[in-house]
DNA sequence: AATCCTTTACGATTTAATTCGTATTAAATT
DNA sequence: AATTTAATACGAATTAAATCGTAAAGGATT
C-alpha cells in the first residue's frame, strides 16, 4: 500500500512517462523529456538503470533493447510525497496546504463542484 | 511578492522556527531544531550564515552574537513551494493535489466548514 | 591575569543526486 | 564482409546540499 523510499526529481519525471505510456523503452522516455529538459540520453538510461535497481521499474528485454514498466503505484506515490511536503512545509496542515493550492490555480467550476463532493463523503465517512 | 529561490529543506527548517519566534539567535534556532534533529551547531550556523548571504535573512549583532530575522515571508514562500510541488507531482493540478492531502489528513468539521468558505469564495471572486 | 566558555568565520568533507564519457555488443545497412 | 547505428553497462565527474572541524576573538569566571 505505502512506498517505502520516494523517488528523487529526476525520477519523477520519467515515472510520470511511464504512468502515462505504461510501459516504454528508454529511447521513447527519453524522447518525451527532451522537450522540455536538456539532457544526454544516457543520464536517462542511467537513471531508469537505477530505478530498476531500487525496485521502482520493471523490465523486460525486447529485441536489443529493454521495455521498462512502472513498479510503484502513482497514487502511492503521490500520498507518501504529499505528507512529506506537507509536513515539512505546513507543519502537517491539510487545511492550509489545500487553501494555497486552491489560492492560487484556477480550478475550474466543475473542479470546485468535486471537491465540494470530496468534503461531503469526507464528512460522511470519517477516517478511524 | 514572489519568492525568487526556493530555500532549501534544511533552510526551511530554520524560516519554520523564525516565523513561529519572529528573531532569534543560531543558538536558540539550533536548541529547538536539535529536538528533533541531530546535528552540530556549526551546521546550524552555517546554515544561517548561508541564508544571510542568500538574501533570506536578516541580522544585527546584539553583544557578540547576532540575531536573525527572516526577510522573506512565510505566506509567499508556501506558495512558491506548493506551486513547484504542484507542478512536480499533479502535472499542476490542484484538484488532485486538494484530494490527496485531504484523504490522507483527518481535518475537523471545523477545518471542513473553512475550507468549504474558502471554495465560495474562490467561486464568487474568479481569478483573472 | 589566566583560564574557560561561547560565539563567529570559513574551509573542507561527506553525502546524495544528476550528468556524462567511454567501452562493448549486436543488429541493421551498405 | 565491412561499416554504421543504436543499444546497454558502468565507472567517473559534476553539482548541490548538509555537515563538521578547527581557528580566532572576546566576554565571563576564577
Amino acid at each position: 500500500m505505502n512506498i517505502t523510499n520516494k523517488p528523487t526529481a529526476a525520477e519523477l519525471e520519467i515515472l510520470q512517462v511511464l504512468w502515462s505510456e505504461g510501459e516504454a523503452s528508454v529511447r521513447e522516455v527519453h524522447e518525451i523529456l527532451a522537450v522540455n529538459k536538456d539532457t544526454g540520453y544516457t543520464t536517462t538510461l542511467k537513471l531508469m538503470q537505477n530505478m530498476h535497481s531500487k525496485g521502482f521499474l520493471a523490465r523486460e528485454e525486447e529485441g536489443r533493447s529493454h521495455i521498462y514498466r512502472p513498479l510503484i503505484n502513482e497514487s502511492d506515490t503521490q500520498n507518501s510525497l504529499v505528507r512529506t511536503f506537507m509536513s515539512a512545509t505546513f507543519g502537517g496542515s491539510s487545511k492550509k496546504l489545500v487553501m494555497k493550492a486552491l489560492g492560487q490555480s484556477n480550478p475550474s467550476k466543475e473542479e470546485i463542484k468535486e471537491i465540494r463532493k470530496f468534503l461531503d463523503q469526507l464528512e460522511n465517512n470519517p477516517k478511524p
